[in-house]
DNA sequence: CTGAAAGCGCTTACAG
DNA sequence: CTGAAAGCGCTTACAG
């Protein structure tokens, strides 16, 4: 049916093991044998097959990626940087996104065992014992956004100090009484952009008071409510601090509904820096993530596992923190 | 090293032929061996190889998907159909993203024979005669939003309708002097959006003056020069309909950089409806594509072809047009 | 109900 | 320089 190496093999009146190395440019091959078997690839339209090469080989040269597949540009660009890293080194990449109905485990067939070398993991909704149970079994792997764990390579920005970059300038343009809406409280990022907007307004004397922190969930729309309660607190916040942009936007909208005027009468900033961030109206104040960073760095060093694993050698995990930015826009009442 | 089935085989005291029947739940298998061989499977943690099961079995009951994975919403909605029509099926899904680089071909390494069983290639930027040595190759494969080829399956929006349905929209709200902002003129959508533009025009005794039409090629950005060449024009358009929304921002930003008013000096309204076109001030008026149904009907006749092949059917290529609909908002002028 | 064996399509020592 | 053969890890008629 479909052309094979052994169509290829008679009809150039070689072994396959001859094809096999023409193909693979190894060992000696009689430039004449060669030439033939090249002109009978070609008028045969012979492609190899993947699974059988990759079985025969242990390798696929195929690096996984799992990642959100939610409307979102910070994703994008991780994507981006997993993507430009893998395929300067001469791997593919496959994409699968996570299901949203996360009870189904489908989206780790794709990854079974043999189908690909290493496995870059964006802030995926997976157990930590699956991730475990992957990682002993040898599988490369290397984890962008998402709960570290000692003994997995992790990639994460440094939510920490971006907090504490908006903290000090919220701080430098007067304001003082300052409110947080939450996300996510069961992730990371959330608890370290509290802790450093905790940190900077203790280093200047002040307190975050409980009531001053609302809770969202990150998704658009949750800001709103959130935003409802700060806006009820006897004396008003002058500037609100959302975990991330969607909900900061919420914010905007909420203080809009109440007649305030941003930033004039209140001042709103985000974090993730969305792109949607500079088209708004005022312009967000944000927090920049280097994600392409991120991408590029977690899959190349990925690779690096797979090339050391292949020598024989195990890499000391990794755990890299990148730093983020201040972007100043207009919502903080910035000049 | 790896566990394979000749481990559990031998720790279950069975032939592999067994472990491969239980796992498949092929054939009657005497329960208490089946039990026995599930036992081993558990206690080593044995998977199967999706390589060697693939290469035996002719299929990988993987659909790949080529896009390009440039920050845009709407391939997103795209991505959303395909996941939904090819998990329910049973399928899991492969995607790979177009390098920007397109002189590279490694992408369609990642599809080389064996690996995937069909193929939905969205928007894609590959040369026609690839895309028909694929298909003649015997690949199941499916174009959204491409060139369409009588012999290859298509589903395509329907860019003419919708042009249509905004020209009428700005006719009916008297605008006369309509611009055009072009995409890349190499596609097939954007000589549909202006021969929608166009036509009815030609219907209401009107016409679209060579100098009307300006030249963007739909990214972000390349929407401003175009904009400022209409705003030249000795007598300013009413209206101007740009090719997708990324440049009626674009527009919208130029004509305030000279001190225009939107919609009330000038109306400017887009293409694609992305989720940017309800937030920006004035939200945008646009024109919304069934991004997510083009990719559940293409990815579902991918899987449809590939059932029939495995019974030795084939299918005749099916074209499909979805309609379009029109997305009244403020920028247009509509009260 | 189960085992032995062929087959899927490659790669690569091993001989010669 | 090249061929024969083993091996990669599965599945599935074919016997029994």
């Amino acid at each position: 049916m479909t052309t094979t190496i052994f169509d290829v093999a008679r009809r150039a009146g070689v072994s396959i093991g001859t094809v096999s190395r023409v193909l693979n440019n190894r060992d000696r091959v009689h430039p004449d044998t060669r030439e033939r078997v090249l002109q009978v690839v070609a008028e045969l339209g012979y492609q190899r097959n993947a699974l059988a090469r990759g079985l025969a080989l242990q390798e696929t040269r195929i690096l996984g990626l799992l990642i959100p597949m939610v409307n979102d540009p910070f994703f994008f660009e991780i994507v981006r940087g997993v993507e430009d890293a893998t395929t300067s080194r001469g791997y593919s990449l496959l994409i699968a996104s996570q299901p949203r109905a996360s009870a189904d485990r489908a989206y780790l067939d794709v990854f079974q065992r043999g189908y690909i070398d290493g496995l870059v993991l964006v802030a995926a909704n997976v157990q930590a014992a699956e991730i475990h149970e992957l990682n002993d079994r040898g599988m490369a792997m290397v984890l962008v956004e998402q709960d570290a764990h000692v003994d997995i390579p992790s990639f994460v920005s440094d939510n920490y100090g971006g907090a504490r970059l908006m903290a000090a300038h919220l701080i430098g343009l007067g304001h003082r009484r300052i409110g947080y809406i939450a996300g996510t409280d069961t992730t990371a990022d959330n608890a370290e952009r509290l802790r450093g907007l905790r940190d900077v307004l203790a280093e200047h004397g002040l307190i975050l008071p409980h009531d001053h922190i609302a809770h969202g969930n990150y998704l658009r729309g949750s800001g709103h409510a959130a935003m409802q309660q700060l806006l009820d607190l006897p004396e008003r916040p002058q500037a609100v601090f959302a975990a991330n942009d969607q909900m900061a936007l919420d914010a905007i909208q909420a203080a809009r509904d109440r007649g305030l005027r941003v930033p004039e009468d209140i001042a709103v900033v985000g974090f993730d820096d969305i792109s949607l961030a500079n088209y708004v109206s005022p312009p967000l104040t944000t927090v920049a993530q280097p994600a392409y960073d991120m991408g590029y760095h977690a899959a190349a060093f990925a690779l690096d596992i797979i090339s050391a694993a292949r020598e024989g050698r195990t890499l000391k995990p990794q755990h890299m923190k990148l730093s983020t930015r201040l972007v100043v826009r207009r919502s903080c009442g910035a000049p």
